[in-house]
RNA sequence: GGAGAGGUGGCUGAGUGGUCGAAAGCGGCGGUUUGCUAAACCGUUAAGGGUGUCACAGCCCUUCGGGGGUUCGAAUCCCCCCCUCUCCGCCA
């Protein structure tokens, strides 16, 4: 959610800025719809407050007032302003509600560096780093690799929960724990605290984050008979964490490394380029989240620690992999700029192509200020909103695709990338020995 | 799931219908003292919003877990919800 004063000061920017990011054209309209409504709504407020100061007057006279007949009078004024209000403050909520939900549909502001397109074509190639390896046979995909070595059963997951849904068997779910381990002893050296979150989180807090739980176009599962949802990404739950607190200055940045399931129902996505474990509608996840002082300075620079670490980790996998600057148009709402990582998956499509792996954003404010996670900033009076930002380490079902992808043998197994040997227990997946 | 207790400012904690935005303590900030530090002492210290100012000040409204209600007046009484603790039951 962006801060009212500023949209109200800044009009055109925001209005430009809606344009760039490619939102809906309702969206825009929302902008002046949101002058009048503040406009109004203020106007309701003053009244209220001036009937309010009034009545106080009165309850504190009545108060003071020890004449029967004398408190009496006081007794029935009261009672006559009291009439009054009801309506008048039904009018306020009215308006207050309409300017929240017509806020809430502005996206967050945009990095001037950021690429200002419409569509996620428009995102630039910041680097290419590794060379994709050339195979001395023709490459399976790891839908092939996982049925012939006996390590994902998507038939049994079909069967169970339907399609989207797999079980992970033997090494795979050897791989899968080891990523985990090692993303997590990683992060942890660098000082991030390790977190294992809640799979399932309150409807107001996935509104607060930036999701739409309830919204025809949600991509959320909702738990019937309560106000629960399950968690997109660990984003939603750390994010959470924090909510209505005002964190001690000395504390920030701070730095959570957090595993969690991730459920995506995926609507809509039927069809698309999403064999196999690419898109599914559960994964684990090891979710980077920092809070940092409100400063740009502060989460810019948290941003490029991300994703530096997120680019170690793919670096010490031995993946090949690219970095994209997302372009506008393919922002998301709360994000002030965002870099995806997409590591090379030889199995995908013709001839191998990059899929994405990780994705990194610094939400500025935006989060903060709806969930009001706040600070004292050092040397001025009252609070500041924080900064959010958000980084994958490693999602368990991609880096799985990539790693099958990538080390697979011409015998048909796989090799196990060095840095995960210690975690795995072997060094080749699908053989007996360990 | 059953029974009970409780949720108050950055923290601990008093306050059961009328200047209570709230005692006290801790912490923070400013000052005195001091060679420096500590201690001691004095003062100060909630947030959000409206109005106003070049900027302060000032004035006003809201907030004592959340929402509703009673009342001229609610931290205080009533109802619903959430959360915490204790005991019982159940359970990995």
């Amino acid at each position: 959610m962006l801060d009212l004063k500023f949209v109200l000061d800044n009009i055109e920017l925001v209005e430009a800025n809606c344009r760039n990011r490619n939102v809906s054209s309702h969206v825009i309209e929302n902008i002046q719809a949101i002058r009048e409504t503040a406009e109004r709504r203020k106007a309701v407020l003053q009244a209220v407050e001036e009937t309010r100061r009034k009545q106080n007057e009165i309850a504190q006279a009545t108060g003071r007032e020890k004449d029967p007949a004398k408190r009496n009078e006081f007794v029935e004024e009261g009672k006559r302003l009291k009439q009054g209000m009801s309506a008048q403050e039904e009018e306020l909520k009215a308006f207050d509600a309409q300017l929240k939900e017509q806020l809430g549909t502005l996206p967050n502001l945009t990095h001037p560096d950021a690429p200002i397109a419409p569509t996620e074509d428009g995102s630039i190639e910041l680097r290419r780093v590794g060379t994709p390896r050339k195979f001395d046979f023709k490459p399976k995909d790891h839908v092939e690799i996982g049925k012939s070595l006996d390590l994902i059963d998507f038939g049994g997951g079909a069967k169970v929960s339907g399609t989207g849904f797999y079980f992970l068997k033997n090494d795979a779910v050897l791989l899968d724990l080891a990523l985990q381990q090692f993303a997590m002893s990683k992060l942890v050296k660098y000082g991030f605290t390790p977190i294992v979150t809640p799979d399932l989180a309150r409807v107001s807090i996935l509104e607060g984050i930036g999701f739409n739980p309830r919204g025809a176009e949600t991509q959320v599962y909702s738990v019937e008979n309560t106000d629960l949802c399950l968690i997109g990404t660990a984003e939603i739950t750390l994010g959470g964490m924090h909510a209505d607190e005002i964190i001690d200055e000395a504390k920030l940045p701070m730095k959570y490394v957090g595993l969690s399931h991730c459920f995506r129902t995926e609507a809509g996505a039927a069809g698309r380029a999403s064999r196999g474990l690419y898109r599914v509608h559960q994964f684990t996840k090891v979710e980077m989240f920092a809070f940092t002082q409100g400063t740009l300075e502060a989460s810019g620079a948290m941003h490029q620690e991300i994703l530096k670490i997120e680019e170690e980790i793919f670096s010490e996998l031995g993946i090949p992999y690219l970095v994209l600057d997302i372009c506008s148009g393919d922002l998301g709402g709360p994000a002030y700029r965002k870099f995806d990582l997409e590591a090379w998956m030889p199995g995908r499509g013709e001839a191998g192509e990059y899929g994405e792996v990780t994705s990194t954003s610094d939400c500025t404010d935006y989060q903060a200020r709806r969930l009001n996670i706040r600070y004292k900033p050092s040397g001025q009076k009252g609070t500041k909103f924080v900064h959010t930002l958000n980084g994958t380490a490693v999602a368990l079902s991609r880096a799985i695709i990539a790693i099958l992808e990538n080390y697979q043998r011409a015998d048909g197994l796989v090799d196990v990338p060095e840095v995960l040997k210690p975690y795995l227990g072997k060094d080749v997946i699908g053989s007996l020995a360990h």
